[in-house]
DNA sequence: AATCAAACTTGATTCATTCAAGACACGCCG
DNA sequence: CGGCGTGTCTTGAATGAATCAAGTTTGATT
């Protein structure tokens, strides 16, 4: 059913519906933040052979069509998700990188407006928090003034 | 007098003062947003020899001694910039990756609050618009409508 | 069932960045 | 004011993520 849905979102995007394209999607619902790479090996975990470039090819096929988002936090390689149309951002751990969704910003409407806009035409406002997630704070906690 | 003050301010963040670095230093000061890459050549072109390991070192080492600041949107290298501790924001062009920076969105403090914070300890608000620079709107309006 | 472009595979390549080991030089101390 | 030691730089190789290129397979249309 999950499936069925699958191939007509992607006919809808005029894409061919494949083994490869249906199992990414599936690995992006069931795993909201992987890496190509990540994406690769859940895939073959489902028993779809895919190979790297198929990988990137079908995640930019997706990525182009809507209905799949990549992001990039720096240093960071790229982050494929399928929550998407619904402007989040996200909260990324400076320590082991972890990601989660911020459903929106206190002040919404007003973060996507730049004070000056320097003639630029503005599509998007991405708003990315870092800081330390719950469990690293403990380790950067001990890492002080505990460890005595 | 510029140049005094670069080594005042590697000497007091404890860095040795070295050709490489004051040099690094001031072709920040006058290109606002350089990779690596381009710092490496400037650096040259100013008659200073350097490694491009060296140039990574050094940036590196002004990023944590607090003198210089890494962004890195989406698809793009590590940018470094001079301009610091003024937390601004930056608008990047879609088709030519022109980064021009935004002194503050209108709902500062409001920004850096998530709506949920998921336990988070949040030290920092990035926020990047994305959009067409005039030039790459013109183009693009080319590409469109006028082209017949 | 035949067709053909879209989608996939294999294999090589690029770019930014990092790792490793040794040479050099900044700045301190005698 | 010259030697010393560590922090900084150089050279050379290696990594990871992503892309390019060319040829083969396959989904969907007729």
């Amino acid at each position: 059913m999950a499936e069925l849905d699958i191939s007509e979102q992607l006919r809808e995007a005029g894409l061919r519906v494949t083994r490869q394209r249906l199992a990414v999607v599936r690995v992006l619902r069931e795993h909201p933040h992987a890496t190509a790479d990540a994406v690769a090996e859940r895939v073959r975990a489902l028993g779809v052979a895919i190979s790297t470039q198929a990988v990137y090819d079908v995640l930019a096929a997706l990525e182009s069509a809507g209905l799949i988002r990549r992001i990039e936090p720096a240093g960071s390689p790229g982050i494929f998700e399928a929550r998407v149309h619904d402007n989040h951002h996200h909260m990324v751990c400076r320590r082991c990188g972890l990601i989660v969704d911020v459903s929106c910003v206190v002040g919404e409407a007003a973060c996507l407006t730049p004070s000056e806009s320097h003639g630029f035409a503005v599509d998007e406002a991405e708003v990315t928090f870092w800081g330390l997630c719950p469990a690293c704070q403990r380790i950067a906690a001990s890492e002080r003034g505990e460890p005595r």
